[in-house]
DNA sequence: CAGTGGTCTAGACCACCCT
DNA sequence: GGGTGGTCTAGACCACTGA
């Protein structure tokens, strides 16, 4: 019930042990520093080495921390994030120190057309809630964008105008966007497209098409375009193939014969 | 030291557990089922529950299984897998059910261009295998496709002529691809490409630039250009946030205060 | 209430690494 | 050898769920 900010300093002892580590590691430790010992620990915190293991095992888990046998722990590298995250407009320019501002070209209810309605799952001309806007970074248009989120789901999404965060109107309405899919493919623009992105004769669009997704199921379909030289898309590969059951103790680098 | 295939059959116990757990989950229950209680467990492997907590807990970790606190533990769906994987065009193209097809259009060795030796991290002007591609897709060109690989690195990886799939090569050659990193934009062919690729007077390509990473590091830099109307990347989108330090047993819903 | 998972103890022996 | 992590035991009490 304490609805404390920093200090929940957890009643667990394998909290404790868990939040000494981290301080540790981020305070006073470098990438590659071992840690006290489990037999250390267990004599600093009295407490039972099996508690230590958990502190550390959930740290090792989660990439801060990384255990050698016969060695000891140590403070493993940053690891890679291989996970793209749902992210809005605003974010991505935030994180590229650009100012995002937006022009509403259309807001309002409309009946879903067919492809909305096959990739949101509804029945299709049912109402959905649509929305264009023109994206601009520091002033500059950038992309055009538009969105369609069934009523049903969300009556009074619109009540107030227009949110200027879906995803955070969304996550007020009890449906937290927890998951998307997106597809990415480059296309010429159409003429209006030309228009409204600046854009000369000549240039291409980088077409995103993006369905998110909250616990209840689809919840937006949403279409971006843009402009091909204004912006560009990171996505980091992780390792190839998946060992169907890797254990983590096992694994003794099963030399699959591959023909490809 | 036993290379048998598959019979490893663990001489640790929880590993005997973790094992029959998973035939359990994947012959017998379905998702949503519970599995039998820890203390059932207990009594059917006749070991103690730490022991089963640990088989359940590796299995948990996987996302195979479920736990909730005094419910059960259960099957659970299969997650997400949010990741994008370095992936071959070969494979690529076969995962669509096409058949990839090649025509070298350049091979050999070249002094480093600026662009590659900065991005591979080696001295401009030293020596990279460079090999330059036409791709196919069921006989229909898909996309142009240059690489560059460290002449140190793999001394003798184009001797018989260049391979047929580079990340092969540089398996064979002890620089196994581990990871990369994708760049995706839109453009606008050049006339060698709308030639190449056999586009009429419009039309977009999608450059993709990747680096290949291997344990050594750095090992290849490649460009790629699709032809947008052919091909199109899908990239999954994970949930937002990374708790930074998120335990995975307090975690309350941590309201976050969010102005965007 | 009975049953489930969550935390915890105070030992034990093994496998591995380094010196 | 001496230190480190890896596995394992046989109990204990707590917190939560559902009937």
């Amino acid at each position: 019930m304490p609805s404390d900010e920093d200090a929940q300093q957890a009643s667990h002892k394998y909290l404790k042990v868990r939040d000494y580590l981290v301080q540790l590691t981020t305070d006073e430790l470098g990438v590659g520093d071992p840690i006290p010992s489990e037999r250390a620990l267990t004599q600093r915190f009295g407490v039972s080495r099996m508690t230590i293991r958990h502190a550390i095992d959930s740290l090792v888990s989660e990439g801060l921390l990384e255990k050698i046998q016969g060695r000891g722990t140590f403070v493993s590298a940053p690891r890679m994030d291989f996970e793209v995250r749902l992210s809005t407009f605003g974010e991505q320019m935030h994180r590229l120190g650009l100012t995002a501002s937006t022009t509403v070209l259309e807001s309002g209810a409309v009946a879903a057309p067919a492809e909305v309605a096959s990739v949101l799952g509804i029945s299709p001309g049912s109402q959905v809630h649509h929305l264009r806007r023109q994206r601009h970074a520091d002033g500059k248009p950038m992309a055009v964008e538009e969105a369609w989120i069934p009523v049903k789901l969300a009556p009074a999404l619109f009540d107030d105008g227009p949110p200027a965060s879906l995803y955070e109107a969304l996550r007020l309405h009890g449906h937290d966007p927890r998951w998307g899919e997106e597809t990415l493919a480059a296309d010429s623009p159409t003429d209006e497209e030309r228009h409204l992105l600046d854009m000369g004769g000549r240039g291409a669009v980088l077409r995103a098409t993006r369905r998110t997704h909250a616990d209840s199921g689809a919840v937006m379909f949403s279409r971006a375009c843009f402009r091909g030289d204004r912006y560009q898309v990171w996505v980091p590969l992780a390792p190839p193939q998946t060992p169907v059951t890797p254990s983590g103790a096992t694994a003794t680098t099963t030399t699959s014969k591959e023909d490809s």
